[in-house]
RNA sequence: GGGCCUGUAGCUCAAUUGGUUAGAGCAGAGCGCUCAUAACGCUUUGGUUGCAGGUUCGAGUCCUGCCGGGCCUACCA
């Protein structure tokens, strides 16, 4: 049994997050962790929700709501819709938790004992009728390359020239429109980033199994330019962690905050504290100090490759940097887009479909299955209301719910609701116990490898091969010359049932408890397919599932593409 | 502009990392079955691997150039 730590990408706490955001990293991170549970291992699964920065400041302003407020409002409704989506957390914590200002502050002060903090005092634009300075991307003003009036200030969408806010033409707030703009001088604190770029390096190096698209933008940011730049971990921002050194105050940091990209990795951390503060688990640094317990544990990140670099560089410099034994990534999983009939999913522009509309409509195995079974991990992928309707339909209802139900029926018809006594298994169940052993191997391997769309076929390949055996064996047929032989596929047949349901879970984990539940049994994971397909004896008593899975029909299909074509409002 | 990724059947994806005749699923066509959610099974049509060169006994795979798509480019997160 091994020990393995998951964590995915923590959610912004800004808006309710659409389906690429699930399928970039808390759906994978979720099959991994209940296949990983499914397996008898020791695992504990992570997320929680990412609450500092200007968009949120912004958005609860918008709300018309204290930003505290706002956030508090927002974890409900995100951790709500993950348990929608069944997500297994151990804990869904947040990054404004106590225990991670803590944990913040205590890195913060370990950095600086080791000499890798500097102060830096620099010169920033502040917007007096917003009361805030303005990051960079909230400062608009004509471009002097192209006249273009909407150039952000640090890039022109247009002809996309770098700037400085400085060089905008009639600067104004994006925030606000106000051009009552000045520089003022302000002092932050910089992580020496650039003085952990060799043992950065040398531990990107070592990691020879890393997907490319981890690794690659990893060495571009070590080697870029002049290398890896310092970067600066404070802002001048009222709702974040405030910037102390422990526990001590840090002077001439009063009334800054840490950047959220600073403390929001160190939440996976703090999130284990909050996990044994929620009375859930009795001790969190076995996972996460090596010199406590952890030194044994494989820890896994999932994310979308915009998040790389933060969790390849950023994160590993304040964990190396801070000289204690912290646990550090072992294998980072990163995902491309799913882009939405034709375009990219936006929360900003509210295109596509949210998590709470997905709910709405249809329950969560459909869309975690067709999700999972196009998860974008070589490029990106798409999602169109035709193929989510035939895939879903094909795979769900009509290889998998309709096996269940027309084995079910059928024994029902000739036998009752029992597993039939009598018979034998011949050939045909020995070879089908052969071709299963042989898939289940393969499937094991892909989700052991993190394959996410080659488990899903090979799983899907195992349900088709139980379709194939009724047809060739023919119980319908069998039974009318030799009632004992049908009664031996029927219950071959029957048996599996909760074999499908075990290896089934991790995908649509509601589908699986009912197809167990109606077998009277709980999903478990098979030893072997020949153990698992003698396991329900004749005699044992079963019920006739509910439809599994109802099939998507054209007019709601046509229903949903024309109410979530433009945006959301 | 720079870096990286990507382009394979109508669609979504494979191809043991340079090795026989490029494979699956869906969609299409034909046949079969009648237990089942008009479901299932079998057979089958379909490819100048974006384009043009090059290296090699051999290229989807490596190199060069071009064309298209994507991500990042450090103060959005």
């Amino acid at each position: 049994m091994a020990r393995i730590l998951i964590t995915s990408a923590i959610p912004y706490i800004n808006g309710i997050k659409h389906l690429g955001n699930l399928i970039g990293s808390q759906l994978p991170a979720d099959l991994y962790a209940r296949y990983m549970r499914a397996r008898g291992n020791e695992v504990l699964f992570l997320c929680a929700t990412d609450e500092h920065g200007t968009p949120a400041e912004l958005a609860a302003a918008k709300a018309g709501k204290p930003v505290a407020e706002y956030c508090a409002e927002m974890w409900q409704v995100q951790d709500r819709l993950g348990k929608g989506f069944r997500l297994s957390f151990d804990h869904f914590g947040r990054s404004s938790s106590p225990q991670n200002h803590k944990l913040t502050q205590h890195f913060a002060g370990k950095l600086a004992e080791a000499g890798l903090i500097r102060e830096v005092s620099e010169k920033q634009v502040y917007s007096n009728a917003d009361g805030r300075f303005l990051p960079d991307r909230y400062i608009e003003g004509t471009c002097p390359n192209c006249g273009y009036d909407k150039a952000r200030g640090d890039q022109c969408e247009n002809c996309t020239k770098q700037l400085d806010p400085t060089d905008l033409i009639n600067p104004r707030s994006a925030i606000s429109g106000s051009t009552d703009l000045e520089v003022r001088e302000t002092k932050h604190l910089y992580l020496r980033q650039s003085a952990m770029r060799d043992r950065l390096r040398e531990w990107i190096d070592s990691k020879t199994d890393w997907p490319v698209l981890t690794t690659s933008i990893a060495r571009k940011w070590l080697d870029d330019g002049d290398g890896l730049q310092d970067r600066g971990i404070t802002r001048d921002l009222d709702w974040g962690i405030p910037v102390k050194k422990g526990d001590q105050d840090w002077p001439g940091m009063e009334g800054k905050v840490f950047y959220v990209w600073f403390d929001a990795p160190i939440e996976y951390i703090a999130c284990a504290a909050e996990w044994v503060d929620a009375g859930k688990g009795d001790d969190w640094e076995r996972w996460w100090r090596t010199d406590k317990g952890a030194e044994d544990v494989a820890y896994v990140q999932f994310m979308g490759k915009d998040n790389v670099p933060f969790h390849t560089l950023s994160f590993p410099s304040t964990i190396l940097g801070s000289g204690e034994p912290w646990k550090l990534v072992d294998y980072i999983k990163s995902f491309n887009y799913l882009n939405y009939d034709g375009g990219q999913f936006s929360t900003s522009q509210g295109r596509g479909v949210f998590m709470d509309q997905a709910l709405e409509i249809l329950p969560p195995d459909y869309w975690r299955w067709w999700l999972l079974s196009h998860a974008p991990e070589t490029s990106d992928s798409e999602f169109t209301w035709e193929a989510f309707q035939q895939d879903v339909n094909k795979d769900l209802a009509d290889v998998l719910g309709n096996f269940v139900s027309r084995i079910t029926k059928f024994c029902r018809s000739k036998f009752g609701e029992v597993v039939p006594e009598g018979g034998t298994y011949g050939p045909q169940e020995t070879a089908l116990i052969a071709e299963l052993q042989q898939r289940l191997d393969r499937y094991q391997a892909h989700m052991d490898a993190i394959e996410v769309r080659k488990a899903a076929a090979e799983l899907r390949a195992i349900w088709v091969a139980g379709n194939e055996y009724l047809q060739a064996a023919g119980p319908w047929t069998v039974f009318k010359e030799d009632p004992d032989r049908a009664a031996a596929i029927t219950r071959f047949a029957l048996n599996l049932i909760p074999f499908y349901a075990g290896l089934s879970a991790p995908f649509i984990p509601d589908a699986a408890a009912t197809m167990a539940g109606a077998m009277g049994v709980e999903p478990t994971w098979p030893d072997s397919a020949e153990a698992a397909l003698h396991a329900l004896p004749g005699g044992h008593p079963f019920t006739v599932p509910d439809v599994l899975f109802a099939k998507i029909a054209d007019e709601d299909r046509e229903e949903w593409a024309a109410r979530f074509s433009g945006v959301r409002t």
